[in-house]
DNA sequence: AATAAATGTTAATCTAGATTAACATCATTT
DNA sequence: AAATGATGTTAATCTAGATTAACATTTATT
């Protein structure tokens, strides 16, 4: 099979992890497969870089290959709230914007180079429904992130910082490593000083 | 059209709501709204009843034909937590428990006598494959749910009490209504005496 | 009509986490 | 290696919202 995206063989192995991803969910024929990567794209950006900008509509989904995004929201007084952040195998994008294609509250940045298959607004929605077993894979996928926001919104409400921190320590250690504290801080919904506290608490226990 | 759910003529307008509810996001034929109506249940609750509860796995997916849900959340504490209301035309049930089939970790009760459409979980997986453009539907249906939980998130972050409360008031005056006041306070995330407060001060502004 | 149960209010006191501001490290660029 | 910018720490002070507890009002039950 030939890479749709850059025609060439070598590149074929950039969209394996995409593929043995949605063999998780569902079962595709070979020719699904082939006119699925036909429909997609590979997309480098450093680090720095906006995939998405708040105000802008989202025109693609992004499965990330490699790197490390952060989708954040900017309110009113200036301050950057992080919702969520985006490793290897794992989507991002404003959801909302994208299927609603209205403009986007969010921004997505990259924290490090990081490379992602884009499946564009207007493919995608044909692609579905072409291919039924990939509005269930969708389906799925959407279920799976409004199970973990409902989470979130739990874990906000119940758990003071220091449970918060200590939860995000303990199932996502990898993240942790990969950014920098103040983005933690806000993404927890604490200041970076307060962090900094309970950090220095937490190790001294 | 003979109801699939009582098989009597009179009260397939119980029905009515759900498929022009449907007909809003995909368009189906009269027999796949037909065979739809014969997979799913009507069921009346009493106001305190449970359709949910904390622990148990989510069997059915319940669109609100009359009446109001609260679902929520017993914390470690043993204080509660609301997650959301639901009422007519929406859905209720924890989606969470109801796709992957594991313990939920909420509550639903009726604040409200309150009528319901059921889609047993058997039933609804089958019926979505044998009519995608249901499951169309219901991709649509979660993506909407998605982005208000996403919404919710950032309100809780980046939103005084106050604003939080004067944009639900805004928002959804109708429910407020309909809802005792130390449910809101919860739902906002505040206790009932700040809620108090903040009200007071609202209204002599 | 009387009582109990559920809901709502007020005010005093307390605390988790914010704010401010000064300083410390670390990484990058020249 | 000096300098600049990005990140992290510490400590003092401040505040939004929690807690407690007493009381008020509304609704349901006998």
């Amino acid at each position: 099979m030939k890479c749709y995206i850059c025609h060439a063989m070598e590149t074929m192995e950039n969209v394996k992890p995409l593929l043995e991803y949605i063999r998780k969910h569902v079962t595709l024929t070979e020719e699904e497969e082939a006119y699925l990567c036909s429909q997609i794209a590979l997309r480098k950006y450093l680090k720095g870089q906006y995939i998405l900008q708040q105000g802008d509509i989202s025109s693609i989904q992004c499965f990330i290959l490699s790197g490390c995004t952060k989708m954040f929201y900017v309110d009113d007084a200036g301050q950057e709230h992080v919702i969520m952040f985006s490793i290897e195998e794992w989507w991002t994008s404003d959801l909302g914007s994208f299927a609603t294609q209205t403009p986007s509250d969010f921004n997505v940045q990259c924290i490090e180079p990081t490379t992602v298959i884009q499946f564009p607004y207007e493919t995608h929605e044909n692609l579905l429904q072409e291919i039924p077993k990939l509005e269930r894979f969708f389906r799925k996928i959407i279920e799976k992130a409004y199970v973990s926001s409902q989470k979130r919104i739990i874990r906000n409400l119940s758990l003071s910082a220091k449970e918060r921190y200590q939860l995000f320590h303990l199932k996502y250690p990898h993240i942790e490593q990969r950014i920098p504290q103040y983005m933690l801080a806000s993404y927890l919904g604490i200041t970076k000083e307060f962090l900094s506290k309970i950090k220095k608490e937490v190790l001294q226990q």
